[in-house]
DNA sequence: TCGATTATGTCAAAGTCCTGACATTGAATC
DNA sequence: GATTCAATGTCAGGACTTTGACATAATCGA
């Protein structure tokens, strides 16, 4: 794209345009990178999630992953069809269905967080050392004055 | 979601995960602030892109709102039929054809931008105003960590 | 205790987006 | 000038995601 003159009040300035920029930029490098261990980011990050929390149900892991449950109903059945994770049929009370890890899908992960974390290596050290505590609290404060 | 322990160590602490929930939040917001207005969120960056740059090409707003010239395509048919774009049938050397706002076009982008730009103030408001040019800078940097 | 509220899992339909592919066009190279 | 090369617009197919809906199950309050 041509930008030729970039002007301090243009949207492509703006801290959303940015935001979603670098959004962009992660997913795209986390795609590639994931698609060589037949994973989706989606089925990455419930894979991730999943080991720091196992035994947490579908809409658990929705929320954590920033999707709808219908969505990661989809995702975990994939995951399910492919033996990376495991859940009882039935359950003795309720209806969320705590869900784990096979080993399998603890050994995917393993080899697909090599990549992924190279990854966030590269984001992370091209920020200096001492702003990126100071960013990852910002991201927090944008996030909670979106929600609220 | 439950966090009993959040670590330091943990995916959950990680850049990448940070980034994700905050575009995940300014996403949600706009969703639901651009839906009032009949736009979704790809659409509304087509007219603002547009309005900052007249006279782009689909393939050009494809790239300056981080989508695939197919995406941007079913966009801008959508744009068209709702009479907020024009784009001539013919042109009289290439392939790319010059899209510009109509009137209504930019009467709807000028009612949408001020919800959207409520909601970026929103953002901009959680940070301390020395540290805002730093962090479009780290996330410039980050993008051009990933790009490479 | 019982009804209302809330939360969960799932189905269906639609929309969105992507990968892969192709024809067309302009530029670059020889 | 002819031939590659890159870029654009578009079609087709599939994958992913969402909204809407419903039945089931736990919780809360009167």
């Amino acid at each position: 794209m041509a930008t030729p003159h970039p002007a301090d009040d243009d949207v492509l300035s703006h801290v959303g345009y940015r935001l979603k920029r670098a959004h962009a930029a992660l997913r795209g490098a986390m795609d590639k990178a994931l698609r060589e261990h037949g994973l989706t980011v989606p089925q990455y990050a419930c894979l991730e999630v999943l080991a720091a929390r196992p035994g947490m149900s579908n809409a658990d892991l929705a929320r954590a992953t920033f999707v709808t449950r219908q969505s990661m109903n989809v995702v975990m059945r994939g995951l399910q069809t492919a033996g990376l994770i495991e859940r009882p049929d039935t359950v003795e009370a309720g209806r969320a269905r705590p869900t784990t890890l096979t080993p399998e899908g603890r050994r995917v992960l393993r080899a697909a967080q090599k990549a992924v974390y190279a990854i966030e290596a590269r984001m992370t050290d091209a920020i200096a050392p001492r702003r990126l505590a100071a960013l990852l609290e910002d991201f927090d404060r944008m996030t909670r004055a979106l929600e609220e």
